[in-house]
DNA sequence: TTGCAAATAAGACATAGTGTCTGTATCTTG
DNA sequence: CAAGATACAGACACTATGTCTTATTTGCAA
């Protein structure tokens, strides 16, 4: 049985982190969030890593400044829904009702939450009739 | 940045979707049904799989048996609640409610998921009150 | 223009995870 | 006890992942 890769490994996903909070930063600035005492070699890891995401189509990079200006290519929520479906597609053949099911029944919700939801149940059948 | 393994990979879930199905399974059993032009080698390899498994708590053996029968420890369910939260801690700071609203917004709900989700939170408030 | 410092690029590397396999010990039953 | 099946221990190959080294390119100041 072939493993199958991580879409966004953990590395990756810290520095595709920093970019939704940076909104756009170079390797230097990346660097300097990710790795405050950082020497000189980290430079190039963070680089390895924007690659790679780049690779992925999870953060786009702009040759036309200098140094490089790099921001996510893909917004939290995608990131998110991704995961669910992959979640999904291992445990539930692909459908997303049981993790409904599950995160509904956690502990953990609030009333307010379950209000919330309900608003938006209640905007989707609108929307689609 | 370490590496945080699986908890449960790709081989071992299949060995677990097996035990679901089958609830109670010998290791000849599991390995007739997961590799079905076996070769003998594969005993084995479903056989250390069982062992990482319940190492994980995910499998339980019987070892008053013999051959030793082996079932899941672990409800689908449950493995389904974990991955969430695995998914909430990475994307979320461990915040549930982001995934329900991906999920919610998700196409592939049909009204008559929109529908019994209500009732769950139906449910849910007549419980907690 | 030249030289320098910063940034980029290419690739090597160590470690560990994962699936697989080999060989040996143990058990059950005839 | 003998034979066959099962369990167990450990080795193995391959890859993913994070890191690092080195070389190349770029912009800028003297």
């Amino acid at each position: 049985m072939a493993r199958t890769p991580q879409d966004v490994t953990d590395a990756e996903l810290s520095v595709l982190q920093s970019l939704w909070e940076m909104q756009t930063a170079t390797v230097r600035e990346l660097t300097e969030r990710l790795y405050p005492d950082g020497s000189s070699s980290e430079t190039a890891t963070v680089q390895k890593l924007l690659e790679r995401l780049e690779g992925k189509k999870c953060v786009t990079r702009n040759r036309k400044t200098w140094p490089h200006q790099f921001s996510a290519a893909i917004e939290r929520e995608a990131l998110i829904a991704r995961q669910l479906q992959t979640t999904a597609d291992k445990l539930c053949q692909g459908e997303l009702h049981p993790l409904l099911t599950s995160l509904v029944k956690a502990r953990g919700l609030t009333p307010a939450d379950r209000k919330s939801l309900r608003g938006l149940l209640d905007t989707l059948d609108r929307e689609k009739k």
